[in-house]
DNA sequence: GATGTATGTTATGTGTAGACTACATTTAAC
DNA sequence: GTTAAATGTAGTCTACACATAACATACATC
């Protein structure tokens, strides 16, 4: 289970996700469980409402990263915690980008000279 | 493309989320977009941090709901918003499970009678 | 402690997510 | 307007996500 340069299939974040990464998902699927518990619903019943099987919502409360965001945002909306989800990401409370928005906002993010893949 | 009724495989949420999902990813996937433009950073420069192909930053850029979680919370954490997702879920801002909570917290999500699944 | 529900684990099958290539199209920079 | 970068679209291929089934374990309820 060795994958070479040329990268076959197994998305890399999702195989050796970053700390913070998994962290959150972690987190997120701790307090989706919780939040389940908290309802008195078995994990079964959360799935059938979600349309998907059991083994899915035990996924997601693992914090698995292979697992589609449909699962995980499903079970929020299951859950009525889907409005927690507004502010990610939120270009609002996104200070670093309002900060980097020079004037206008091109619709691609063309740069001037070549592509610097600098970290 | 017919799903009988023994449900071969694609999930019922990825494949028709409830409209609160949809929307939610793709409002994600919209303001995920708006914080690369910000920094001027291509979608290939931003796959590369992530460790996926730009491909696989164009679906989560139209909130495309099969896509696996890592990418979207890979993307955040490129971008620097993953502490956004601390409070999505929070146990202490579940104002309708800390009601519903009774006395303790059990581990298993046992009822006294039959399984209910009445909504 | 007994008992049945809830959850974890293992094994098998199948559709598809995601990588890749190539070309088309849009758009910012000049 | 030109031009090259950025993004969109289409098709192919492989590993795995998710469904299902069966069994094992853990834990509320009594």
């Amino acid at each position: 289970m060795l994958f070479e340069n040329n990268m076959p299939r197994p998305t890399k974040i999702a195989e050796f996700p970053p700390a913070p990464v998994e962290e959150a998902l972690q987190r997120l699927g701790r307090n989706i469980r919780t939040a389940r518990l908290r309802r008195k619903m078995p994990q079964e019943a959360l799935a059938r409402r979600m349309g998907v099987s059991r083994f899915v919502v035990a996924d997601i409360e693992k914090g698995k990263p292979t697992t589609g965001v449909a699962g995980y945002m499903g079970a929020l909306w299951a859950l009525g915690l889907l409005p927690h989800m507004r502010d990610v990401a939120d270009p609002d409370r996104d200070e670093e980008g309002k900060t980097l928005e020079r004037a206008r906002s091109p619709r691609t993010a063309r740069r001037r000279s070549a592509l610097s893949d600098e970290f």
